[in-house]
DNA sequence: GCTAGCTTGTCAACGCTTTGTCGAATACAT
DNA sequence: ATGTATTCGACAAAGCGTTGACAAGCTAGC
């Protein structure tokens, strides 16, 4: 159960049109704990639900919210895929290398870039994470898989690009990070919601991320880091921004990043949406 | 039904337009949410009609509103999407891969699922073979070539696909058969025509296939065979499927394909196609 | 050939409703 | 006390409706 604050994150919409909506035509009633809003998932799901309608067929906000979600789904159908991770997890247990490679290719084909990402290579580092620390994954196989995941990713990535003189927003690694997972994963993201993208690669000493975000004039530059804390390299890199470019830091939870003027931590992939979805305004 | 902001967008045509068409001749009189306008499909696609209408005969619209939908179709004959491959396949001889993708991208949209893998994609693939062959095409830039198309398909067959629990045909192809084009094709063709379908990609296994067959009880199994001669799969596979399963064999036709039960050697995309209408009785 | 009139897309004015946001006062929890 | 929610009222922007008008292009008739 989320409060409303969430609720609205979740949803895309502000705190202040989910109370009108309620007050107004009970589009959805949340549960209250005492006074306050409790809103379930399947609240945030209808919410989302009319969301979607509403931008689909700009009929009136009353007539929506008078529905029920059957309708509302009939309304704005989005395309339906199913994802069977099952093989896929089998293969990696087993170390199938070949078998990886073709049932990647297989989703590949059938499962749009975000979902990609998001339900399935980042699914399989995790997973591939969790074998590695318990040794049951030799450095050879690790470097196999990675090398597979990083095409997927490249793949991907090069596919959706959308070249453009003027992107929103730079992606890069400091020196020393090799893993481009991150920033890889990320500029998929940014690049399936339509924004203009540079993708700069891993291994970039301050100075030339901070002249390409210059000479491009972008609106945020990406870093993921994801080792060692780097406050000095961070440092430096924020003087050598532009004020106005925002720094956006993706990094595990449990690094320090020093506090810096329009320097953000992103921590995952949910909030890193959030972030473009502000950048549209 | 739509207000007359989404159905002004629809037809492209501006919403006074809309408004005056409807004052001045009744060309369509959406019904009615009280005050506001609700335009229904129907009315959407008269509009379109009579806007295509005008466009190509110059007709005072008075004349045209007057007509009904028969007659204005019979004005402006059927969306005839001209395709024009002259600027693709410059793009392919000068390995220009950015223009490649963009081309495609904007046929994409133009042009239905079917004609695009019969007209556009087929073609394609033959000239990249061609090209290939006399050593014009370096192997990475084959590999860009391929991603591309690759994807085009996928996004195609994403497109298209219904997801069901009865499918009718499998798609597949044995181990070590890597190109996946045709049977992406022929899925794609399949979907198309209505056929609910099963993907499985490349590089399976026939006891894989078989199990998967079984499982979802399929009328025919499609694969697609390229360069090897591969008797012993085929006959392996044969026998692990069902008496009453179809296995449709996609392959050149030069390749010699043993004669077993319920097994038809497919060499072209027409007599695959002519195949679904069987399957259809 | 030229003018008067018709056609047609667009715009402005005005009224009404819808809808997102804001401020102020209040309540609750840490 | 501070921050976050809540309710309520209010407001302003945006959307839609109707009516009337106008300019540009075309047509017909003199």
């Amino acid at each position: 159960m989320y409060p409303i604050r969430v609720a609205a994150r979740l949803t895309g919409l502000s705190t202040d049109t989910l109370r009108a909506w309620e007050r107004r035509y009970k589009a959805v009633v949340p549960a209250r704990n005492g006074r306050r809003r409790l809103y379930s998932e399947a609240d945030v799901e209808r919410l989302k639900l009319i969301n979607r309608a509403l931008q689909k067929t700009g009929l009136p906000i009353a007539q929506l919210a008078a529905m029920n979600n059957e309708q509302l789904s009939a309304l704005s159908p989005q395309p339906q895929y199913q994802i069977d991770l099952q093989p896929l997890m089998q293969a990696l247990s087993t170390f199938d290398v070949a078998r990886i490679e073709s049932e990647l290719s297989r989703l590949l084909v059938l499962i749009p870039p975000r979902e990609m990402v998001l339900q399935v290579v980042h699914p399989i580092l995790q997973k591939v994470g969790q074998l590695y620390e318990i040794g049951q994954l030799s450095i050879s196989q690790e470097h196999m898989i990675s090398a597979i995941i990083r095409s997927v990713l490249g793949t991907l990535l090069r596919l959706q690009i959308k070249v453009s003189p003027t992107p929103l927003l730079l992606f890069a690694t400091p020196p020393e990070e090799l893993h481009e997972f991150g920033i890889l994963s990320a500029s998929i993201l940014a690049s399936a919601a339509g924004f203009p993208i540079l993708y700069l690669g891993t291994n970039l000493p301050p100075q030339e991320i901070a002249n390409a975000a210059q000479v491009a004039r972008v609106r945020a530059v990406v870093l993921s880091i994801l080792m060692q804390e780097r406050t000095a390299t961070l440092k430096t890199l924020r003087s050598l921004l532009p004020q106005q470019t925002q720094l956006w830091i993706g990094a595990p939870k449990h690094l320090v990043i020093p506090k810096l003027p329009a320097t953000i931590h992103i921590t995952d992939f949910n909030s890193f949406e959030q972030q473009l979805l502000d950048l549209k305004h």
